[in-house]
DNA sequence: CCATATTGGTGAGACATCGAACCAAAGGAG
DNA sequence: CTCCTTTGGTTCGATGTCTCACCAATATGG
């Protein structure tokens, strides 16, 4: 019997744990991202208050590139996330005077006040949700997460430009 | 790096244990996303080889609405998805005989051998990124995943049909 | 038996994301 | 200076997913 055996009558060895656990992050990530986008004030979309969230925390006047990659998403993804923001007037997008074909985004004070909004809601909710329990699992497992997904971004085959 | 301290006078000092947490998550959901559709033969999208493995695993002539619960998506993704399974013919979807408005979808041959195809390019693919230290960080984080996957799903403000 | 509510499934429209193709500015190498 | 490669950004088309609205069939209550 060897380690890929095909069972008859229908049930199939299990999937390796691999396959679980991607399982796992793509269930949580949906629900994570369905509460989110559900306490969100202005129907904003969870990826768009990350990038507000991401500029308070690690500072404004990145260039879009370099959000990009802290995000993990195409620069052609950001361009359209950063035109959704400036509609909304959360950020400010100006020419980069140290390079004639980059951009600068900053946050406007409407931005801040937005995140400020968001994040009371989103403790609100995640709070009536999270209790004890579930911090500690999240604390527990947090580090491991960190170093899979530091040990991915690496390995990763093409490097994501 | 991972100083984000901001201007004190009211602002977050450092995102709570659930904002770290679900952004992990939702990193590695992409990594492993872009990984899986890279392998996939005929450029088959993940969540319709999730189907697909989850029909070889669990047993197929199931209804359309039981793969959408077992998947956490909405039926109508459901509808999509199956669709594209249908035209690449790795599925058939018959009348429920039990239920005139209902469908059962069973794998066909072709389903089959597609999943074998792809499990063995996964597991190539996988196999030479994920070592040692890797599998005993997600065998020690997976039934905390678990958990906290199924809280959230029992907890959800909405319940999704 | 009929009216109403519930459930399985589909269709249309919106949106985030991706890959490919493209343009413009910057950086080297000669 | 000139050519060529690299890099920052945008546009286009396709796809997966969601919500809202809808239809058909079943279940339930009188």
């Amino acid at each position: 019997m060897t380690d890929d055996n095909e069972t008859p009558g229908g049930a199939e060895r299990e999937p390796p744990l691999a396959f679980a656990f991607f399982n796992e992050v793509g269930i949580l990530h949906q629900l994570g991202g369905a509460m989110l986008s559900q306490v969100l004030p202005g129907g904003v979309h969870p990826s768009h208050f990350a990038i507000v969230n991401h500029l308070t925390l690690r500072g404004d006047g990145k260039t879009p590139i370099e959000i990009a990659r802290a995000m993990q998403v195409t620069k052609n993804t950001m361009t359209h996330s950063l035109k959704t923001l400036e509609r909304h007037g959360f950020i400010a997008v100006s020419p980069n005077p140290k390079d004639a074909r980059g951009k600068l985004v900053h946050l406007t004070a409407e931005g801040r006040a937005f995140r400020e909004r968001a994040i009371a809601r989103v403790l609100a909710a995640f709070g009536a949700v999270l209790g004890e329990a579930e911090l500690a699992r999240m604390a527990r497992v947090i580090e491991d997460l960190r170093a899979l997904r530091g040990h991915l971004d690496a390995n990763r085959l093409p490097p994501r430009e």
